[in-house]
DNA sequence: GCAAGGTAATTTGATGTCAAACTATCTTGC
DNA sequence: GCAAGATAGTTTGACATCAAATTACCTTGC
């Protein structure tokens, strides 16, 4: 055995220059860039969330529901941009776990709201310590354009968030 | 600059003000709103391509062939952020629409290489389009701000995408 | 009042993705 | 050479997601 250990081997290098090759036709795409910064930058918080055995799109529901008494499912899909029935699962697991509430919506028997428990505050505090750790990053490759970043990134979701027939 | 928040977030209303609220414990979180400004520009993207029927994942794949002559799924893999594992239906469905021809390696029985066809050379200028035209309403709403926007992008690209134990 | 249509949540089906297991082949140290 | 390990591609399993169909309940026009 060779042994080495980074061998590296395929064009990859791994640690070896860090180059990766962008196609010439995306250089000067601002949508593949956009792609490839958020994919890269959520899969390394996914993972460090996954190490603790938590699940990165929970993070999203237990902190919108953590600024909010109580919502009903259908709140939290338009407000987390999920599908409703994505939901559906998630917040079964979440009550399973102890996470979060349900409790029925006496003027509506369709319905029923949702609401952190004790625990549920808990889990999200710590996947906000998480995401913070990787936003510090973040922050820092920004540098001084964070202001300027986060003001495109607003209005490009604004921009195509709108619901499609407005 | 800094574009404001929403001030509603209660009622929602979908169209009736086009304002999304932002939690407030996301609303200094860069990683959020690279996360939305990605997924509701994809969306758009994918929508406009599923429209004529094209796959917006085969983008990508269409475009890297299309600025070399031929390479192997592994390399594909790398080049498009993809798992080698993805690649493996998404080479036989092009391959099946003509797309793109496959020719063993004589060097190596494992491998085989992969090369657009006419056809597939045309699906790529079609989707290519479609993605330009997307692109320019991003370029629109950047604004003067595009050269910082793609450079901060493509560290953040960088420096997560290093393989993860660099 | 009540039928027609809308809405809330779920179920189901199709995709796209990763990771881990697997097979076949190549490479290397000895 | 050849056994041990690396590598290429595939298969399989687990998820997350969306969209369409379903079910139960609500609201409205008349």
């Amino acid at each position: 055995m060779p042994a080495e250990p980074s061998t590296q081997q395929d064009g990859y290098t791994a640690c070896a220059d860090g180059e990766m090759p962008v196609p010439a036709m995306f250089r000067n795409l601002i949508g593949y860039h956009l792609r490839v910064a958020q994919e890269t930058s959520f899969q390394a918080f996914a993972r460090a969330a996954g190490k603790a055995d938590l699940k990165p799109g929970w993070y999203s529901l237990l902190t919108v529901l953590a600024e909010r008494n109580s919502m009903t499912p259908s709140e939290l899909s338009r407000i987390c941009g999920r599908d409703r029935s994505t939901l559906t699962s998630s917040l079964k697991a979440l009550s399973h776990r102890g996470l979060i509430e349900r409790r029925p919506n006496p003027d509506d028997q369709r319905s029923y709201s949702v609401r952190l428990t004790e625990n549920g505050r808990r889990m999200q505090k710590q996947l906000h310590a998480i995401a913070v750790v990787y936003d510090r990053r973040l922050d820092e490759i920004a540098g001084k354009d964070k202001a300027v970043l986060i003001a495109v990134l607003g209005r490009i979701a604004a921009t195509f968030g709108m619901p499609q027939d407005c």
